[in-house]
RNA sequence: GCGCCCGUAGCUCAUCCGGAUAGAGCACCGGCCUUCUAAGCCGGGGGUAACAGGUUCGAAUCCUGUCGGGCGCGCCA
């Protein structure tokens, strides 16, 4: 049995939810036979005077087994019988089952969490399969943006939370290293370059402005030399293309985001993948020529209207090496993708998926998975911020790391809904106060270890502890919430919701842990009663470590 | 015009695979420091969940329409 299964074995113990689900399940087949298939949900209710655990199968089954609702949740009641696990199990309001559990089940999270350490959360439903989350796959054409930004947050989040969960997960970048943007990189950077020389050129139409394109430019003249050495067009191109990939991951390692595999769009070209790709498309038989183009008839697969894939200059578009692209990640085994892009790239999830039907090599109608993010504002001084020195017309992912830091800009794009638009407000990300969330989730961190410090508080010692003294309902309202931290995960995981993350932590554990030390204190005669309170706390501790290990943000032991 | 996302307290936002009295923080009002971090805590006021219909025992949540905001609609990526 791996480290895995023995946390997934514990958290999973006699006390949790699956097996009071699995209680409630036999009741319902021994009172209804006919209805043995019905689901049962158990939920955690809002109010604690409705118990630990409610389920409303009894309102679900009423027209199916044609009785009232509380006649058949009485039914279910009876048949449930007694369990030591369960406290009470009562009927409530239109026929919802509320189960109160035993004191002792109650507070068994306690020791999980202190017993399973780093690993408290871990799950292996994932059963090792494997998955790729391909995310911020920025052009090398400039500087990271916020929106990069975001999407480095999320995509490195969902991937952990997977991991989490048991799933072998990938983290791959995609460089659009061909195509009319390098181009367009490559001839700015060359006006530069000739600029720098004291020649009077014109920067190309639509060209790339920012004053990066000038530091490339000195920085190609200084390393290279001879009269020519503004006319190597390729030259130039690879040694920008180059620079700004470099950039990108400084800037990446320095917001702790680590890809295991980089994909370079140009080797499709290299590689033979995209004419293999038309090839396919073309002896499928939904290709078609038109005004001197060939297009794909993505029609037939949803898309709103056929696109282009071969342009009448016969370049191809960038439609058919992204089809390809996936078609890799298909033949490289991985089942399960998630792209994680900007709302802004809606419009390709339609026509890739269209794509990859239309090769007609047997990939599922879904694939694959995207995650499709809303825009990002920055904010300071209450105003908008659009614009940087060095990129010109946007806000670099350098520009929030380096002002807010790490930590700050990776909880405030992890913070909201994804498809919700975010406002990032640099003012509130810097502050230290208990608005910060950030701020105020690290500092409930650091207190406990304080805490634990003052009053003695090694784990080996606190395990164990008579957890039976804890009567107060802030003991048993942290403990409820310390334990749903698994079903969090899970949930997060399955709903690709780092956010639930973020919330769980402010509201649930350190709000709770604020009001918990203003009720109780720790230090009390009584030797039994203050173990049981360090345990609890050394408890929410580790929940609190394994969340922000989660999120990426560190937890400091001291603020 | 068409497609996708959003509209919840004065403000910033949770809750959304239908559940019980829609929750936090800020702001406002009133309390609480002999002991562990007061950078804190407790209590109070504040809601037609944009609007109008529908489905349901039950709708902020699902469906339809209207209004408002964002994004996209190229032989750019």
């Amino acid at each position: 049995m791996d480290g895995l299964d023995r946390v997934f074995s514990l958290v999973s113990s006699p006390d949790s939810k699956s097996r009071l689900a699995g209680l409630v399940q036999e009741a319902v087949r021994k009172a209804f036979p006919a209805a043995a298939d019905a689901a049962v949900d158990l939920e955690r209710p809002k109010n604690p005077e409705h118990g630990d655990f409610a389920t409303n199968v009894a309102l679900q089954l009423a027209k199916r087994v044609g009785a009232k609702p509380r006649d058949v949740a009485a039914a279910i009641v009876a048949a449930l019988g007694e369990d030591p696990g369960i406290a009470r199990a009562e009927i409530a309001g239109p026929g919802f089952i509320n189960l109160t559990l035993a004191a002792e089940s109650r507070f068994a999270v306690v020791d999980a969490a202190l017993a399973a350490g780093e690993a408290f959360g871990r799950a292996a439903s994932g059963a090792d399969r494997r998955v790729m989350v391909e995310f911020v796959s920025a052009n090398p054409t400039g500087p990271l943006h916020v929106g990069h930004g975001r999407q480095a947050a999320l995509g490195d989040v969902i991937a952990t939370l997977l991991e989490w969960q048991g799933w072998r997960v990938t983290r791959e970048f995609y460089y659009n290293d061909a195509g009319n943007q390098i181009a367009n990189l490559a001839l700015s950077v060359q006006a530069r370059v000739k600029q720098e020389r004291g020649e009077a050129v014109e920067m190309p139409k639509d060209g790339y402005l920012g004053d990066y394109i000038r530091e490339i430019a000195r920085e190609y003249v200084a390393t290279h030399f001879g009269d020519a050495v503004g006319n190597n067009l390729e030259q130039i191109r690879a040694f920008a293309v180059e620079y700004l990939r470099k950039e990108q991951d400084i800037d990446l390692h320095a917001f702790g985001v680590k890809f295991d595999s980089y994909f370079l769009e140009s080797s499709l070209y290299a590689d033979g993948k995209v004419d293999e790709t038309v090839a396919m498309l073309r002896a499928a038989g939904h290709t078609y020529e038109n005004e001197g183009a060939l297009w794909l008839r993505t029609t037939a697969f949803g898309d709103d209207k056929d696109r282009v894939m071969r342009k009448s200059d016969g370049t191809y578009t960038y439609f058919v090496p992204d089809v390809a692209y996936h078609l890799t990640k298909f033949r490289r085994g991985f089942e399960h993708v998630i792209n994680v892009q900007g709302a802004d790239h809606h419009s390709t999830v339609t026509r890739v998926r269209a794509g990859l039907q239309a090769l007609g090599a047997g990939i599922p109608a879904g694939y694959p998975d995207y995650v499709l993010h809303q825009m990002v504002t920055v904010m300071r001084g209450g105003e908008e911020v659009k614009i940087s020195k060095r990129a010109g017309s946007y806000v670099t992912v350098r520009d929030l790391i380096d002002e807010v830091g790490r930590d700050g800009v990776r909880y405030f794009f992890l913070m909201r809904r994804i498809d919700s638009q975010l406002v990032f407000d640099i003012d509130l990300a810097k502050s230290q106060s208990d608005d910060n969330p950030v701020y105020y989730v690290q500092y409930a961190y650091a207190r406990v270890c304080s805490v634990l410090r003052e009053w003695g508080g090694a784990v080996e010692e606190l395990r164990g502890a008579d957890l039976s003294r804890l009567t107060s309902p802030y003991e048993s309202a942290l403990a409820q919430k310390l334990a749903e931290f698994p079903e969090l995960l899970a949930r997060a995981a399955a709903e690709h919701a780092p956010h639930l993350v973020t919330y769980y932590l402010h509201d649930d554990v350190a709000a709770r842990l604020h009001t918990y030390y203003n009720a109780e204190r720790f230090l009390v005669e009584d030797e039994a009663l203050r173990r049981a309170r360090l345990a609890l706390v050394a408890a929410a501790r580790q929940v609190l470590a394994n969340g922000l290990a989660v999120l990426g943000v560190s937890a400091p032991e001291r603020m």
